[in-house]
DNA sequence: CAATAAATTGGAACCATTATAAAAAAATAT
DNA sequence: ATATTTTTTTATAATGGTTCCAATTTATTG
């Protein structure tokens, strides 16, 4: 038995965040999780629900983008300042950003790595590390 | 003869990259310059110059800060969205950001070194590298 | 000092995002 | 099942930062 049955994994990533399995949520978890690690924005994850036939208000594309960040199941990258994007991959990685085609993509696993953190401001403690090295196209 | 002529430097600084020493910008490049190393939003910026009692509209606060962008004199660092920051540090170096009170730093000339630079995807060439280390108050 | 070019300005326009309040859908209790 | 309660969705308005615009002012050049 190889048939995946992606409804079910779509209805138990939402349950085990507690929250509920909307027709909205349910399109965008697939959209999100079902295809390899993603870098969305607002306005591309709702044209790609409207493309396959599923109504979703932009209203309910933030306030979901926004709910799964909260959850842990999104982590948002900040690259440029107008539009957010959001990245299915919450582990510990860093990014591409191509300034010429506004694509955000992973670097894979380990070839960044810090040499040294560097010690922070008093009465401060490091939340995260986020590396962005920005491409042009040649 | 130690005595400083910042005047004459705002001119020169100005002049030297083809901008015309204006009353507004002026007031601006001495705000930005004359005080060390600095970060601010647009919005920071005007209410500084507004409290030295020298008028400048929002609308020349943005295309001031654009123009010392393009010029080289500032460099624009994307930490969050929404709202743009500009650093009087052109050089290559790296941020703290402070969640808490949004407060952008330098972080220290070599405290922190990528180990390794990744390859860059097929067609691109890396522009620059961009480490923002994101802190909170203990 | 006149003519020309560039900069500044207030306000409208813009864009991504958030807030709001009413309608719809889902969960729960009966 | 059905009624009741709670949550979610939605259209639309509001917001906040930034850019655009046409008119006015200021700086440079002749």
């Amino acid at each position: 038995m190889k048939k995946d049955r992606p409804f079910t994994h779509a209805i138990d990533r939402l349950g085990s965040v507690g929250l509920r399995p909307t027709r909205q949520r349910l399109a965008l978890v697939r959209l999100l999780f079902e295809n390899g690690d993603r870098h969305v924005t607002a306005e591309q994850l709702h044209r790609e629900v409207t493309e396959i036939g599923v109504k979703v208000s932009l209203a309910t594309i933030y306030n979901s983008l926004n709910q799964f960040t909260a959850v842990g199941l999104l982590r948002e990258v900040a690259v440029e300042t107008g539009r957010s994007y959001f990245d299915t991959n919450t582990a510990a990685h860093h990014h591409f950003f191509n300034d010429d085609t506004g694509e955000l993509q992973d670097i894979p696993g380990d070839s960044v790595v810090l040499s040294t953190l560097p010690i922070a401001p008093d009465d401060t403690v490091v939340e995260s590390v986020d590396v962005i090295v920005r491409v042009r196209n040649k």
